[in-house]
DNA sequence: TATTGTTATACTCTATAACTATA
DNA sequence: TATAGTTATAGAGTATAACAATA
């Protein structure tokens, strides 16, 4: 590891190849579903979980309260999804998916489990299952260097 | 791959992954350095390549016209960059590390290279190589489809 | 006092279009 | 006409702080 070129730079590879897949599915979401990328995540996160609390979605999806709020308002005004006070805690939003949230799921999962496809339509199994597990421990190396310095 | 989980699905993934080390290196650069991440890539290119013009910066970052336009002007402000009218094109501006540009290259290349070596700390030299080549893959694949989207 | 969620604000990044000056 | 670069503007995504309601 001597010197420094960009390209070989590997927060750069990541950042370029992260852009450019996000751009693909953002846009896809966009046309196709009309559904922003917070969005489309909170309509994934509830199919998984069923009913969950605003503070649940913003641990499940690594997202922040506030985007998590915007985004809920806007499936809750679609009627994607319902959003009723919880009976024992008055503060917190009990959101689950509608029939047409679930509806739209169901439309959208085959979509994105095609657009994975074929991002690694080149790779083995065991490939894909390395990247998956190197790009989770690069996380956690991330997060644990960001919180050493502060 | 039958169902959709959030945490399983690789654009997801790959997004967590970059934006954690992206916050990672914008705060290292910004706070040791004052430098943005598109400024510190020209940096980085500039003592790669040696004179560049704008639109040569263009396809070696990736990054639009307008994000050079912008690093430039702020290297260039602060002395790191000179940027000479190009003799044989008078819309063009040659760029080039100055003194200082070159300087805090030095500085920064060994903390840029130690970042990286800290995220894969735990990955294997050939665990690296093929995490590289993937993400190249994955993006090759990725600007493929978003092209034949249009 | 602390927590859930909302609103307001701001900052970065990105994308586009309008503009200039050259070619 | 087309290209290099600048400026202005707007859209997402993200972060913070202030706030209301509730615990």
């Amino acid at each position: 590891m001597g010197t420094l070129r960009l390209h070989g730079f590997l927060p750069y590879q990541l950042s370029i190849a992260a852009n450019a897949v996000s751009r693909l599915v953002a846009a896809a979401y966009q046309q196709k579903f009309d559904l922003s990328v917070p969005e489309w995540r909170l309509v994934a996160v509830l199919h998984e979980h069923g009913v969950c609390t605003q503070q649940d979605l913003v641990v499940l999806t690594l997202m922040d309260k506030v985007a998590v709020s915007r985004a809920a308002i806007a499936l809750a005004n679609r009627g994607l999804v319902t959003r009723v006070p919880d009976a024992h805690d008055g503060r917190a939003r009990r959101l689950r998916l509608s029939k047409s949230g679930q509806e739209l799921h169901r439309r959208i999962a085959p979509a994105a489990l095609d657009y994975e496809a074929q991002l690694v339509a080149s790779f083995s199994t065991s490939e894909i299952a390395a990247l998956r597990e190197m790009l989770g421990r690069i996380e956690t190396a991330a997060r644990e260097l960001a919180d050493a310095q502060d």
